[in-house]
DNA sequence: TTGTATGCGTTATCAA
DNA sequence: TTGATAACGCATACAA
């Protein structure tokens, strides 16, 4: 079957050289005829010779390939950071090899172990939800394969980072709701155990206490699955016990839009009754009505700064350093937080 | 900074066997002293030995790898597709490295010669819309290498393929709107060079025909960059321009979400004076308003079967045939064409 | 300028 | 039961 592949010794033995001529003809090499160079050549073409990156990788002791988790393919947010990191990637010569941690732990410590079997050159994780600890972080790092994480980054794993800044973030979006002149205003989290849900958190309480608001715990409510079925129910509950707000802030889009379900049932209207602001920009923001303002994750560009600084650690075979590269975020104002 | 990986020799050093002997305790090859084979394997254990794939497959000429080539990953059924796939390919032991084509012709000319060039054991191709030939596809089996289509499969090529039954979902769609007793019927294509939205258009026609009603071939309208923009200008400047219709079916979601803009726009109301359906089922479907009506493709299962017939070919070594599979869809009515 | 030998990590074959 | 050898495809140090 895989035998129609041509090899370096088909096209000796059709020219009548040696395999390592051709070798040094096809790639350049200063000490060589250029007539039979020529030749080779154009023989290499006829046969669609096209070079083992198998044996060269055996060979090389590098891949050329990078191994990259991501917790969901269909969050709009990482399929972007994917297209940056393919960008950067195929600029350099590089190809990428993709899994999904399906936000599990397990899944992810089997995605690390499948890709350093697969010597990958080098590692761009995002964290999955659940966490149980480092260790395979730490195992790639004692084989000393560079490893970047993008968006979610663990606590104790001395590696790069590129991330955003979420706490200032998360309180932009909600001072932007007070200054609408909301007074009272609920925070959506997504699993408050996860580190960059505490950052929105705090950025949330930060603006708060800025402006000389009051802090309710009891606005602070988790959603803990991050699906919009579970904070439609969770805020029509809330609105059916009577909590009153006229500002809701949820840490990503499908909370806002589940929210926002729930509050047009209750027959409240949007923004005049309650202003709702989301996070990540998705691409569905502008589709909905009224149409979510939300906090812009710059997903491609993650991307190639992840990619870029893994390419670093790769060439310039650098000590581990643990760097954090912020990226700006940019607050999108729609129709769901102004008039 | 590669050599910190664990190889069959160093297990062989410190234990003082040869090579050989640690291959056969490492795979439980029966001719092996039993005591000492649980000695390797405590030894392979305690340095955290992975066989280098890279290694393995050069030796047994198979990647257990797979290729894939999408059109783009951000696409909601892409990622669907490629969940599919993955789950099929672990269970069976491949791993799976994706492109994106990002629908240029000849960016997948490239990711697939560079998949050929990582000696996978098979590709998985969506076309891209922009078709030139199908010239990589002959190399593809001219080296052997087994090849299966899905969604979007090119004529003249002798591969299976599974795909989705476009043209009678696409009648299924346009009698559900004939039933709710729309008169006039327009239809938004993507891009109506591709096969698929031919077919959507043939089973528009189809459905109008058996109904017995007017074809009016203005009622068929391109919309070739499929983003919503698209579709929101054209219907805005038709409804502008005077034209009429009660309903309209758009052969992908974001050109049925760019048309509702217009028509709202234009002080329109849905379902009651146009009613919608679209054409994917992408995630946003219910959260858009009014919730879109869509035909649901089964991506996930596309997935798993376009893995599984690919894995018979490789495994079965069968000659090329072209089968093609067809999936069920299924028409979700929600609000925007139903009351 | 070209050919030969060697090794990358692994396993199958043959010899011991 | 174990070890030595060769081979997968390629690049390179060395010899010619």
């Amino acid at each position: 079957m895989k035998s129609k592949q041509t090899t370096i010794k088909d096209i000796a033995r059709e020219i009548g050289v040696s395999p390592s001529t051709v070798s040094r003809a096809l790639n350049d090499h200063p000490a060589i005829n250029s007539a039979t160079k020529v030749r080779i050549k154009a023989k290499a073409k006829e046969l669609k010779y096209e070079p083992n990156i198998v044996a060269l990788s055996l060979k090389n002791r590098s891949t050329k390939t990078i191994g990259v988790v991501v917790p969901e393919l269909i969050h709009f947010f990482f399929s972007s950071v994917i297209s940056g990191i393919e960008e950067v990637a195929y600029d350099n010569g590089y190809t990428v090899m993709i899994c999904q941690s399906k936000e599990s732990y397990d899944k992810e410590v089997k995605d690390v172990m499948a890709l350093l079997a697969h010597r990958v050159d080098g590692l761009l994780i995002s964290q999955a939800k659940e966490i149980l600890n480092n260790e395979h972080y730490d195992e790639i790092q004692r084989r000393g394969v560079p490893l970047v994480f993008f968006d979610r980054m663990p606590s104790g794993v001395k590696a790069p980072s590129i991330i955003i800044d979420d706490a200032s973030a998360a309180k932009e979006a909600t001072q932007h709701l007070i200054d609408r002149g909301c007074q009272s205003i609920m925070h959506l989290g997504n699993n408050l155990e996860m580190p960059i849900s505490k950052a929105r958190v705090d950025g949330y309480r930060q603006a708060l206490l800025d402006s000389g608001m009051q802090l309710d715990e009891d606005m602070i409510v988790d959603c803990p699955t991050s699906i919009q079925n579970d904070s439609y129910a969770k805020v029509l509950s809330l609105l059916e016990g009577g909590a009153k707000f006229d500002g809701l802030f949820a840490s990503n889009d499908l909370l806002a839009i589940g929210a926002i379900k729930a509050l047009k049932q209750f027959g409240l209207s949007i923004p005049q009754d309650v202003a709702v602001v989301g996070f990540s920009n998705w691409n569905f923001c502008d589709m909905v009505d009224p149409p979510l303002s939300s906090v812009n994750q710059p997903g491609t560009e993650m991307g190639r700064q992840a990619m870029k600084r893994l390419l670093r650690m790769i060439t310039e075979d650098e000590e581990n350093a643990n760097d954090v590269m912020m990226l700006d975020t940019a607050l999108i104002v729609r129709k769901s937080s102004s008039l």
